[in-house]
DNA sequence: TTGGAAAACTAACGAGTGTTAGTTAGTTTT
DNA sequence: AAAACTAACTAACACTCGTTAGTTTTCCAA
């Protein structure tokens, strides 16, 4: 593990636990014992770690959706292995989550509004997987915004209560969140 | 209005589009025409801001889910107007629901405590509910905790993209998610 | 009209912020 | 052996932060 790599990795433990605007780079610093300007020879500012991470998992989400479109046809396949992807990539590492989930608000101007893009995108083409399933009279005629951004409610909160040492491991969450939007709490 | 809630009002908009942390006293101050010291004729300090909004829209959804287990007593009756209360009280101050939904990591480790444990009652009687649900043979067989963790998700998620201005009123909201929520996405 | 509280002001404190400059020891490359 | 590079250091800059003390202004009831 280069150093860099180890001060990424501390400092998105500390931004995960105090928030990003609360973790000075004296903070970070401290945490892999040296002063706050030696962080300067690996990176290029506090920013970076902030941006890094989000366009970082950005990408990872867009390869998973890419994948899903790739692979499969049928609307309800997709939803689910779109599904999978998503909580596959938010589980991997929860302290680059929260930053993605929580922390892109205070990406510079330019950052954020690179970063809005790409997720709106992402979100456009889950939303297609939803009006997909309406065109093929597998989906009830939802409105498909709003039944997306919900989708994507419950599947970001699991950073908030997930834990590697809990019960329940990314797969087991996966599965059980695709048939929960499936098919709902009701029995009947 | 009293200056105290006019400086209150700025305050929560200011800290809803910036932060709390990135929200200083001379912001607020100066949306206002007032010094930074100023402030303090009318507020305790910074904090109070904070955990005003927090413990104040606490007790609403208490209230609200209070009223729930006194009117109803069927599950789905029950789980329906829970979420309206909740929808209700949340829509009704967006700039107060985002320090209630995402800032109040930043209390104080006292205030933090009490506001951790006022939350975890509330999850709690949404939980009872899903529990009833179960017991009278209405909802499936989900894993309390895993659902009520997935709804309220999606509740507090309304936060993010819910705008007066838009098509969608706050009844209509917590209709169509009382729905989504109940029957799911699947058509069978 | 006036006394006094309410509400504004100026000035400052002490701590903390991200970042830059300049330097140094140790290692690697030429 | 000389030069270049790496990664650490100290010191400092130029701010911003929440808050307090002390003072002045505003405004309303008596």
């Amino acid at each position: 593990m280069t150093r860099r790599q180890e001060i990424m990795g501390t400092a998105l433990g500390l931004m995960r636990k105090k928030g990003y605007l609360n973790t000075s780079m004296r903070d970070i610093a401290s945490s892999v014992n040296m002063e706050a300007a030696s962080l300067y020879n690996h990176i290029k500012g506090k920013e970076d770690i902030l941006s890094d991470t989000c366009f970082g998992l950005a990408e990872t989400l867009e390869i998973g959706i890419k994948d899903v479109n790739d692979i499969y046809f049928n609307s309800v396949e997709k939803l689910s292995m779109a599904i999978h992807n998503h909580i596959q990539a938010l589980t991997q590492d929860l302290n680059a989550s929260h930053l993605f989930v929580h922390e892109w608000r205070h990406l510079s101007d330019d950052k954020r509004a690179q970063f809005i893009e790409r997720r709106d995108l992402y979100e456009k083409e889950f939303r297609d997987i939803v009006i997909l399933g309406f065109e093929e009279g597998e989906f009830k005629d939802v409105d498909p915004k709003f039944a997306t951004l919900t989708i994507l409610a419950s599947l970001n909160w699991v950073g908030e209560w997930y834990s590697p040492q809990g019960e329940m491991q990314p797969k087991q969450i996966a599965e059980k969140l695709t048939q929960f939007i499936l098919s709902g709490l009701q029995k009947n």
